[in-house]
RNA sequence: GGGCCGUUAGCUCAGUUGGCUAGAGCACCUGCAUGACGCGCAGGGGGUCGGGGGUUCGAAUCCCUCACGGCCCACCA
């Protein structure tokens, strides 16, 4: 407790209050509460890659009202914060940063240090080296954002910490992986991944894109069973080497007697049979297509479907691979012909390839007019800048739960708000294929895995050497397998690490698991699991969102938590997201708070709608901070009468304080159903609405009175009334405005605003009494504002007296009028009669005193 | 192509099951030294509720339809 200052400022607050709930151990999670007590929270680990913008500030400031609310109402709320140091994007930015280039076949170099400068020509390093380097990286960079959470005052358990390639993360992601693959629904499998050339890493499905690419029909002229002329249109002529099938729509009258015979392809005379597949659009092109190994994704199933031969020729980097013609799998009819067409393109990329082919193809007399060009939509990683290639490779997978179970997930999650439960649908029945979790890089969570090499050197990829959970978390490039010593990696007979890493959303899929403690600390993991809430925004429902709940179905057979809050993005004035890549994200959170104020930052967070965007508005925080000011001043000015709380039951007598307390106790009662609802927005908006009425109605017609010795009733119920009030209203302002009500409660109370109890309605309408009646203070407000207008229109003082005015009004409200006549005519400065008169429409009629002469 | 969300004052947004003359704040205009706040206080002007139909005694609110903006999904030869 101190004292009420002269002048109250922001200014210093957040660093002031900061340190003390950090010293304090304001936030700590209490770990000997039950599961009922608790109220825990999935946190998602922001991607310390990337800049901090608003966005960030937004969303994470959402969850801490919710956190701060519940810990209010008498939760323990479980609030942790991990780290996101996984994936690509760091590997990519670590890269940039430093000048490196992670090369698995170097030795390790214990004397490696990163340059001062990053080089222009990439320095090669080991994997191990190039682990490091991501580790010191990020750790800078999550200092940054520690900062920045702190400032903007969110509640979270620093004590409660992890990264998603910390240890902790990766012996939960190994263990899960581990135990998918015991129960058979995790499997290792070669089949055709969507790849990144540049990257060099296989992509799920959830990472893809569509944009929008020029390309061109190229028309091909493949022979018919008959010798005939078949055309085809095609868009990738570079893959016509490998080509394994014509196709068609079944119905297509037009190809039906081709069904079941054989076409050959231009330039190679390689025999393909012609088949049906209802995917064919006979309305694209000539309606006849040409399969291949692969070209896109419908290449994909059809090759599947219809059981085809592979011809795969596009290599992991993204050019053609050598191929001998006339060997068994590429029988043609002329194979020194074939070979040197062939050999032109060996070597080359797509693009170099598709030049070359064409020409190839023209000179031969083989591509029937010109190519069309065309606009069309190619899918893309969505951090690459090249088109995906599908190339075959060893991955591992998972498999997916069937559809009805994942959509009866989607059911039983209670989501805020609940249209958002369409787009998990949506997503849920799009599924395709199995989910692969295998990235080519270096910076990730390795697989638990070794294979055996036989005795002539052969690695075999699909009898794996499993570590034991016992011995988790292990990097299998550095560790040995069960049975084998250190001498045998890489040799004959010995063993051969997995050179792969999980796909990030393999390991956040479980931030659930990893933040309680899963099989590391099973009494934490009762108290925390199926946690109460996940935060997240709506563009990655499909992936972090849906696969939680893959994990937490197949390891649990359960929701991994009850409540799924969605928030929107921050956009721009013109409704653009807020992201650094597009350059509008400019303003840096950290200015915003010192020139505003944290709690000004968090009011115009607030203001956003769950799951509505918000639009980045500088407006917003300056009325936060207005507000933030108001509260200081109110509070100073109640404060200041000796309002009290102490014995306050029975005090409050007159009526108008008494309506006061029954308006509060109605807004206490949608505050708190709100909150509860995920909806802090309108807990704010209606707590704010109150409060400045509460300042320039309620505060200047009781002043008067709280101030009169002489009316010792009167005086102690508008001071008790005050005291109840502005508790009340700092404790629900409090999830919003951390900083200043914990300033303003720390004036005459002990402990912190934020452990304190939430308001009870029930008390208030208590300590108000029976029969209080809220229609009192609006009618008292209502003639005060007539009074002021009046006044003002006179362009005279608000403390000129008024020597006599008249109420028109309904029988009821003059009736209402009479029981707070002198709270009323003492705020109005009326100093002569207050007449009321019975009518339909309300007025007020006032005669102003004259001006006095000077 | 399918779906979701949105469109209310110049700006940012409220408007619950249809029901007083459609609200707030900002901005703008006019005033005011008032026992806390001039980063304040009092007052004022400003809207065919995206367009068009319909249901109803009554529609910002319900139904149909169109337009625009945003997002998600889609097998894209």
């Amino acid at each position: 407790m101190t004292s009420i200052p002269e002048k109250p400022s922001l200014e210093g607050l957040e660093a002031k209050w900061r340190a003390r709930w950090e010293a304090d151990g304001t936030y700590r999670f209490d770990r000997t509460k039950s599961r009922d007590e608790v109220f825990s929270i999935d946190t998602p680990p922001p991607t310390v890659s990337g800049a901090l913008h608003p966005g960030h500030v937004c969303s994470y400031t959402h969850t801490d009202t919710i956190a701060r609310f519940q810990r209010m109402r008498g939760k323990e709320v479980f609030y942790p914060m991990g780290w996101d140091d996984n994936g690509l994007n760091v590997e990519r930015r670590v890269q940039m940063l430093t000048g490196t280039l992670c090369d698995p076949s170097l030795p390790y170099d214990p004397d490696f240090r990163r340059p001062e400068k990053p080089p222009k020509k990439p320095v090669h390093i080991s994997r191990p080296n190039f682990v490091e380097l991501c580790g010191e990286v990020v750790e800078q960079l999550e200092q940054t954002y520690f900062d920045l959470w702190s400032d903007i005052g969110l509640s979270v358990d620093w004590s409660q910490t992890y990264r998603t390639i910390g240890p902790k993360a990766t012996r939960t992601s190994q263990r899960a992986f581990l135990r998918l693959l015991e129960r058979d629904l995790a499997y290792r499998s070669e089949s055709p991944t969507l790849w990144d050339v540049d990257f060099r890493t296989a992509v799920a499905q959830a990472e893809l894109e569509d944009r929008e690419l020029e390309g061109a029909y190229f028309k091909l002229r493949f022979r018919g069973p008959d010798g005939q002329d078949l055309l085809i249109d095609t868009t990738r002529p570079e893959l016509l080497p490998a080509c394994v099938a014509v196709v068609a729509h079944p119905d297509d009258e037009r190809y039906q007697p081709l069904f079941g015979r054989n076409a050959t392809t231009p330039l190679f005379g390689v025999e393909v049979p012609i088949v049906a597949h209802e995917l064919a659009d006979p309305e694209k092109g000539t309606g006849i297509a040409m399969i291949c190994t692969f070209g896109d994704t419908t290449d994909v199933t059809w090759w599947r479907e219809l059981d085809l031969d592979l011809r795969a020729i596009v290599q992991r980097d993204g050019r053609l691979r050598p191929v001998t013609w006339g060997e068994p799998g590429w029988e043609c009819a002329d194979p020194t012909a074939a070979q040197a067409a062939y050999d032109e393109l060996a070597g080359k990329n797509a693009k170099q390839a598709q030049k070359r082919i064409a020409e190839l193809l023209a000179a031969a007399g083989e591509l029937v007019g010109d190519p069309r060009p065309i606009t069309h939509p190619v899918k893309f990683w969505e951090n690459g800048t090249r088109p995906l290639e599908i190339v075959t490779s060893h991955q591992w997978f998972i498999r997916y739960p069937d559809k009805e179970s994942m959509l009866a997930r989607g059911k039983e999650l209670q989501w805020w708000p609940e249209f958002m439960r369409v787009r998990y649908e949506n997503w849920v029945n799009g599924l395709q294929g199995d989910w692969n979790i295998t990235r080519q890089r270096f910076f990730g969570v390795p697989f638990p895995v070794w294979y055996p090499i036989d005795g002539d050197g052969n690695v075999d990829y699909l009898s794996p050497i499993l570590a034991d959970e016992a011995s988790l978390p292990v990097d299998p490039t550095t560790d040995v397998p069960p049975g084998y010593n250190p001498e045998q990696r890489n040799q004959p007979g010995g063993f051969a690490a997995d050179p792969d890493v999980m796909d990030t959303w393999a390991t956040s899929s479980l931030t659930p698991q990893i933040a309680c403690g899963w099989g590391d600390d099973p009494d934490l993991f009762a108290r925390t699991f199926p946690m109460d809430m996940r935060p997240q925004a709506h563009e990655i429902i499909r992936t972090w969102l849906f696969y939680t709940v893959v994990r937490a179905h197949y390891e649990h057979d359960s929701l991994p938590f009850r409540n799924a809050a969605i928030s929107g993005f921050v956009v721009d004035p013109d409704r653009k997201k807020l992201s650094k890549s597009a350059g509008n994200a400019k303003d840096d959170p950290m200015s915003l708070i010192t020139q505003f104020g944290s709690d000004a930052v968090r009011y115009w967070a607030a203001n956003g709608r769950p799951g509505m965007d918000v639009a980045f508005d500088l407006g917003q925080m300056k009325i936060g901070r207005r507000l933030a000011i108001k509260l200081l001043n109110a509070s100073k000015f109640t404060l200041g009468f000796g309002a009290g709380v102490e014995g306050a039951e029975g005090r409050v007598t007159a009526p108008l304080d008494r309506a006061m307390l029954a308006t509060l106790a109605g807004l206490v009662d949608e505050a708190t159903a709100a909150f509860e609802r995920f909806d802090y927005a309108r807990a704010l908006e209606r707590t704010e609405t109150f409060f400045w009425s509460f300042c320039d109605d309620y505060l200047e017609l009781v002043k008067n009175r709280a101030y009169d010795d002489g009316d010792p009733a009167g005086q102690a119920s508008a001071r008790a009334a005050l005291g109840l009030a502005l508790q009340a209203l700092l404790k629900l302002f409090a999830p919003i405005l951390p900083f200043v009500t914990e300033e303003v409660w720390s004036w005459w109370q002990e402990g912190s605003i934020h452990r304190s109890p939430w308001p009870v309605a029930d008390d208030l309408r208590a300590a108000a009494g029976e029969g209080a009646d809220p229609a009192l203070l609006t009618v008292a407000a209502d003639v005060l504002r007539e009074l002021r207008k009046v006044k003002s229109e006179a362009k005279r003082s608000m403390k000129t007296p008024v020597a006599a005015a008249t109420v028109t009004d309904t029988a009821e409200r003059l009736a209402l009028l009479a029981r707070v006549e002198a709270d009323v005519r003492s705020a109005g400065g009326v100093a002569g009669d207050l007449a009321t008169s019975e009518g339909e429409g309300f007025a007020v009629t006032a005669e102003l005193a004259p001006p006095e002469d000077t």
